[in-house]
DNA sequence: CGATGGCTTGAATCGGCTCAAAGCTTGTGG
DNA sequence: CCACAAGCTTTGAGCCGATTCAAGCCATCG
């Protein structure tokens, strides 16, 4: 993936949303101040543990995230939990807003977050007004979709191993592309519990097989901090293919002139 | 599940997309002969274990499944594969077409297929003018990214036996709800191996697990043909529950008033 | 009629689970 | 500043669900 080096995060003033669109196509001066008014407009937090909303609701908000991690999560009857999605700074939650009557799913801050809540008319108002950005968040739309299918692929097909270093490649990547990560650090605020949940696996084999990266020198892990040590190593171990996430500038046709 | 006994399947004219589009709102009279236009336009067909659309491609047409099933899968480079998701008839593939670049899966004939080829022009014309027909294939777009989310719970969290009792509980309810199962009756044309690939067992087991199905007088399997014995018992054992295929008609508030 | 693809069965093995206990951190209140 | 609780991580032992390997069966089709 040469282009993780070569197209580094942008500068420190950007947000993540931002960020990550412009991995798809470079936003224009006025692309950029509208999704940042957009995102100033009206912010809300949530306590760690806390549920942003909840199965069996109405959504009524779109959220962005703006600071923090949470995560989707399905319940079963008898108490399983299944974490199929996790959402880091810069990522959407639901565009199904205004066609689904109830969410069919729960979504839980992992740790302390800041979201962006945009209601219906400035979204509208948003995408009317900036077709470029419209695409952009169509693109995200897509790679999330892409990467829960690639979930379904990590539970299907790979054995422990490959499944934890799958998901370590794939959250890195995409922290990286938010600007969130350099020179395989970055912040990791997951407990080995909610590793299991994700992953399918307990609680007890996540930490045996956290361990076992640790000893092959892969990855340090401690204090929600994670540095990658041998990301190439970790890909080939993981049989990880960043195809899915979309990133090598698709919508370069698109891209802005002016700064 | 009790609008599934009230709301019984569209008269036999219907298509099945139609039919499935018609779980969430009423359409009118123009707007079912527009879909009927759209559809009849262009045909293509495919045969049994052919590629219809492969990882790589630049996506072109949409399709929408008129007969026949279809599966999308990813492989692995070592040869590994798994169904991410069954294309049944009614349903669509892809309306990522104007925005990646590349696919990064395929899609598969299990049995010989007949689609309709929409191009870019009669899918935007259509959206256009029809906007009650918009809503729905949005609708069914979120249904469609909400079956992945479960499939992931279920490879997550479900054992052999209740994974492949709750597969076989999605794909009979989705069926049903294009108009092609009745009284627990249905075809499935899918081979053990295929169940394999898509439930990430071996077939060995997906074989002994069917078995036991049969066993237990939930489900007659053979020759291509599925009858679902005990509905509900099935349902109980997968810890099946519907809601994430939204077929509440949500989208009542939409219907249209003339026939 | 042989070939091919799908289904079935048995035996041995293993990856990951459960149960149980203990160590470590972090935060809270006395 | 210490005590204690709560939540997270680690370790060990025994077990079970699902896999692998291998063979045989059955139907369909050219």
């Amino acid at each position: 993936m040469d282009h993780l080096s070569s197209n580094a995060p942008k500068g420190a003033g950007a947000n993540a949303l931002t960020c990550k669109l412009q991995q798809f196509t470079r936003l224009s001066l006025a692309d950029r101040a509208a999704l940042e008014r957009v995102v100033a407009e009206r912010r809300r937090t949530f306590l760690g543990r806390e549920d942003i909303s909840r199965e069996g609701d109405k959504p009524t908000k779109i959220y962005v995230m703006l600071n923090g991690w949470a995560c989707r999560y399905k319940f079963l009857e008898d108490g399983r939990r299944q974490i199929v999605a996790f959402f880091l700074p810069g990522d959407l939650c639901d565009l199904n807003i205004f066609i689904l009557r109830q969410m069919d799913h729960s979504i839980g801050a992992l740790t302390d977050v800041t979201v962006a809540e945009i209601g219906r008319d400035s979204f509208e108002r948003l995408i009317d007004d900036h077709p470029r950005i419209t695409q952009a968040l169509w693109w995200e739309a897509l790679v999330t979709i892409a990467i829960q299918r690639e979930w379904t692929v990590n539970l299907g097909q790979r054995d422990a191993l490959e499944r934890i270093a799958h998901l370590l490649c794939e959250l890195y990547v995409r922290l990286w592309s938010a600007g969130l990560a350099t020179d395989g650090h970055c912040a990791f605020p997951v407990t080995q519990s909610d590793l299991a949940d994700a992953t399918g696996l307990s609680k007890v084999h996540v930490n045996r097989t956290l361990q076992e990266l640790r000893q092959e020198g892969l990855i340090r892990l401690a204090n929600r901090q994670l540095t990658i040590l041998d990301l190439d190593r970790l890909k080939r171990l993981a049989v990880f293919d960043p195809n899915y996430l979309h990133l090598d500038r698709e919508g370069a046709h698109l891209d802005a002139n002016n700064e």
